[in-house]
DNA sequence: AGGAACACGTGACCC
DNA sequence: TGGGTCACGTGTTCC
């Protein structure tokens, strides 16, 4: 009766390939023991179910010394030639397993009465060793994905699949308010310092000093600009002359400033306010008092035409 | 087939609530359950184990349309009455399992020949319903983690328990450089905006005087006006606030002038850079210094809102 | 001993 | 039809 326990493994031990590609490197030592249990597989044993302890010896060895491989929560246990793992089924089982081959037929038409039954296949294809190795591979990487989530989960009590779980949950609760709180944190910070800056600017005078009265012919070109993150807000008000739009925004494209909402505004019949809002391209950064100055430089340079 | 499926759910249709319940309120009924199932149990059916369709009908039944509680990853499917959870053994199965009472003491001496046999014991508290009733509470608790996770996790393509997993711990991990990122943002915003107070401080008196630092709220709004013959051209730099900028033209009205071009740009998220050109009405005239001081009166007044 | 935790094989499902 | 996923029951370990 017994007989019927170890035996499904036949095929062997290629299986560690998947392993490796997990730290854990435990799994040499596994090759041998498997190759003993080997195919037995169809021996029918005495249909007398009820008992189902099969093969105490063996099975139950091979049993007891299971492989236990990663097992998440206790790392250190056996662990024992991982890949080979005999099925450790109950023999009963097996026997109840319906063979590919034949009986089945019956058995579902007895159950079948209810329909439903085309899938025989299914139950063939159970348990080949395909599946099961599949399983175990989903399994594995379930595991994989546990472990590195108790990895990036901080202070972590128990070690627990379902503490694990919980803790991260809360963590990540926790995260995102936190970067909630943080967010308009900064965004009160940024609106605070957006005035401010202006007004520091306002007072021209100490930062950037240069940009006087009259460089060389009309009035001086005020320029202020303010910078938050990406975004560079520029206001130029100077003559209203030819083309000074066009050079204040090519001015500002060599800047590497991508022009965004832009409003012009004729005052006085000769003067012209302008503001741009641009954006620092990629990969480029620059301050405020840069802008300022190199657009002033710019304006001064020639007389804008 | 599909007969199988759906006749599962013959009793009670309610079940679709199942991601609300839970907290799983099915733990009582667990224990109803397995008395159920202690008393099927009995009716042994002939031990011809091998057409295990023991019980066809009943059986087979059960077997096709099975619990499937909770069910992670496709909660849609035969669902049936949650908490009741009729064991889903297939019949043989169930014929298998030692009646905790009596028939696994033989079987454990059948078994036990193989000497190194102490912890028999073992076997028999294996398979006892406790353990077996243990082992799904303890499902039950990880699938609820599992959901809850995923429910946690935004944008989460598969629902997999994998997948739920990966992108838990790369959203985790997102939300963890974010926070330091927005953390030391923070802090280096905090150090220019003091710097930046201190400049505008500095210089504090010349413009508008006044205005310097909180008058109610947020930061003082920055207002600047430039007069030519009749024309007035406003701007103001404040707080993105709701309402702030229908505040503003209405106060512009009441200084008698009327308004013409005007652009509004947002700036930095969180404030806004108003630019008004304006005509004095007949018969009014202001000078910028006025202007300034009115508006920036009314602004201070009320919180703006 | 007895509860808690895990990994396994298995049957069933879906695409 | 086959690969992927799930929940289940079970064997086994540790405290």
């Amino acid at each position: 009766m017994e007989a019927s326990a170890s035996p499904c493994y036949s095929d062997m031990g290629m299986e560690q390939s998947f392993f490796d590609q997990w730290e854990w490197t435990a799994l040499d030592q596994l090759g041998a023991d498997q190759l003993g249990v080997g195919l037995l597989r169809d021996v029918e044993p005495s249909p007398s179910s009820e008992s189902h302890a099969s093969f105490p010896k063996k099975a139950t060895k091979t049993d007891a010394s299971w492989p236990r491989i990663l097992s998440f929560g206790r790392p250190e246990s056996p662990i024992c030639h991982s890949a080979l793992y005999v099925p450790t089924m109950r023999p009963k089982e097996e026997m109840a397993v319906p063979i590919p081959g034949g009986s089945k037929r019956d058995y579902d038409a007895m159950s079948g009465q209810g329909s439903k039954r085309a899938n025989m296949a299914a139950r063939t294809a159970s348990h080949n060793p395909e599946h099961v190795v599949a399983e175990r591979k989903r399994r594995e990487k379930l595991s994989q994905r546990f472990i590195a989530l108790s990895a990036v989960v901080p202070g972590l009590k128990k070690m627990d699949k379902a503490s694990v779980l919980g803790d991260a949950i809360e963590y990540l609760k926790r995260l995102e308010e936190q970067v909630k709180s943080l967010e308009d944190q900064v965004a009160k910070r940024q609106a605070e310092k957006a005035v401010l800056v202006k007004k520091s600017r306002l007072c021209a005078d100490d930062d950037d000093s240069s940009s006087d009265e009259h460089p060389c012919g009309g009035p001086a070109p005020q320029i202020e600009a303010r910078v938050c993150d990406k975004a560079v807000l520029i206001k130029i008000h100077c003559e209203n002359r030819k083309g000074v739009l066009v050079k204040a925004l090519s001015e500002i494209e060599k800047l590497h400033l991508s022009v965004g909402n832009t409003s012009v505004i004729p005052f006085a019949a000769a003067s012209l306010d302008i503001t741009v809002m641009t954006q620092m391209e990629e990969e480029f950064c620059v301050t405020a008092k840069e802008v300022v100055k190199k657009l002033n430089s710019a304006f001064r340079q020639r007389s804008v035409r």
